[in-house]
RNA sequence: GGAGGGGUUCCCGAGUGGCCAAAGGGAGCAGACUGUAAAUCUGCCGGCGGAGCCUACGGAGGUUCGAAUCCUCCCCCCUCCA
């Protein structure tokens, strides 16, 4: 059987905003092994949730056959890219900008291979950095008009409250990145957000006018949820990929919170089931949707943190809220564990105490900070006088109720709940 | 370089000498209802064990019994002119 052209795959699953040439693309992509690449900007140490959907692309491109770059901006991050954005955007220092790049290649490489040139790794301050301004001008800045730039949405949006000569210099050095990578790579396709419209067509533009060369370009929709949130933002701050910034469990959490109209949208942009399967959801109600949602957990974690962490947060999930396993017939290709597991407060983040403190009594809203379950006493103190706290889930009555050693369970661990859905387990040391 | 307008708490934004920890909105948190969803209603929403005290209105000084508010200098942003 053939293997199904990864142009359908990757519009089906909703990946697809805007095609400079869908025909000429879709024939591309149909055919032999091609190289194609999304940039990634190392302006943190980790990349999140929010960049899920271009390297879930680029996975899926290497899936079916295609050679993906992942291409690091370490040159281009000494500018600050103003697409997309109404301020300009801190710049960072070279030191945290290198060390930052580093860790997104690590990071990158749990979504794609790159064993023996089956993805790349790249980072354009290899090429950028020794450029040399006279020569640059002379080469690429006469093939840009100044009038066309400012014509850009990413540029319009950006006269009215300003835009500096460095920010504005920031298409070029992206375009001359597609150039480069068609030149030296052979790269034909280039895909972002939707924000990244401009850069991409100008990148072509470019391509064209110095190699006489065609190339394409594919855009994101940019991907909020059916409440217009953004992406990977909780109340904790950024849901991170990195497994140290943000632990499975709270990943897993993340995932399983999705709003019901976006289930369906989420396993087919985060996850790799069939989509066959996955339509079947749309028809799923109450805790049958549920159940969606878990696989969708299940699934994401297990992509991003491996199938061992998935199903250590599933297990405490299971524990913590009463969750029923998943049966059979809903979405049955993922690997999820589809029997009750043993009950398990493993992956539950958990803070240690010291005996002789919890023999003293520890003030209830002191014990919930401590724990990481509020930002400080004061908020404690609220969130325990509206009654938003409870120890082995009793609520709790006073702010300032004395936890004690006749507060552990026989696991020797003391859990605490703030809402309905945070917990953390105080163990004794 | 000149003239004018601005920088307020997570964000937007009101506030022009005491009644200002600062209106209003958004976001967020908790409770009720639920399905760890949404919608709705209620309460909360700088720190400190509640008192008062501390820290906060771009930065540094000053005037005043008292400053987000007035004065001086500095930094940054915007608009128009050059």
């Amino acid at each position: 059987m053939k293997v199904k052209n990864v142009y359908d795959v990757l519009k089906e699953r909703g990946f697809v905003e805007q095609v400079t040439d869908e025909e000429s693309v879709r024939e591309l992509l149909g055919g032999d092994r091609i190289t194609c690449y999304i940039g990634f900007d190392p302006t943190a140490s980790s990349l999140h949730i929010g960049s899920l959907v271009p390297i879930m692309a680029l996975a899926q491109m290497q899936r079916h056959g295609h050679r993906p770059i992942a291409l690091v901006g370490g040159g281009t991050a000494l500018i600050g890219d103003p697409s997309g954005k109404t301020e300009m955007r801190q710049i960072l220092r070279q030191e945290e900008i290198n060390a930052n790049a580093e860790s997104l290649k690590m990071q990158l490489a749990r979504y794609l291979d790159f064993s023996e040139g089956m993805a790349l790794l790249l980072n354009n301050a290899d090429w950028l950095a020794p450029l040399n301004y006279i020569e640059f001008l002379r080469d690429i800045g006469r093939h840009f008009s100044v009038n066309r730039m400012l014509a850009a949405e990413t540029y319009r949006m950006r006269m009215e409250t300003g835009l500096n000569f460095i920010e504005f210099n920031y298409m070029l050095l992206q375009s001359y990145d597609f150039y480069y990578l068609c030149k030296h790579y052979n790269c034909l396709i280039q895909m972002g957000g939707n924000d990244q419209w401009g850069n991409i067509v100008a990148g072509m533009d470019l391509t064209r006018r110095m190699e006489d060369r065609k190339v394409y370009g594919v855009t994101f929709p940019l991907i909020v949820t059916s409440l217009g949130h953004k992406m990977g933002k909780t109340e904790k701050g950024t849901v991170w990929l990195d497994g140290r910034l943000t632990a499975p469990y709270e990943y897993f959490q993340y995932w399983i919170n999705t709003d019901d109209a976006d289930v369906k949208r989420f396993l087919a942009l985060f996850t790799y089931l069939p989509m066959d399967e996955i339509e079947k959801v749309a028809q799923l109600r109450d805790a049958e949707l549920n159940m969606a949602k878990t696989v969708l957990a299940f699934e994401a974690t297990a992509i991003t943190h491996g199938d061992e962490a998935a199903q250590a947060a599933l297990a405490a999930s299971m524990g913590a809220f009463n969750i029923k396993p998943v049966r059979d017939d809903i979405l049955p290709s993922s690997r999820i564990p589809r029997t009750p597991a043993p009950e398990s407060t493993s992956a539950i983040p958990f803070v240690e105490i010291a005996k002789e403190r919890l023999e003293e009594g520890i003030p209830a809203f002191e014990l919930f900070c401590d724990a990481q379950l509020c930002r400080s006493k004061g908020e404690a103190r609220r969130v325990l006088t509206q009654g938003g706290g409870y120890i082995n889930g009793e609520q709790i009555q006073a702010f300032d109720m004395k936890i004690g050693p006749d507060h552990i369970d026989a696991g020797g661990e003391i859990r605490l709940r703030k809402g309905k859905k945070i917990f953390a387990i105080v163990r004794v040391r």
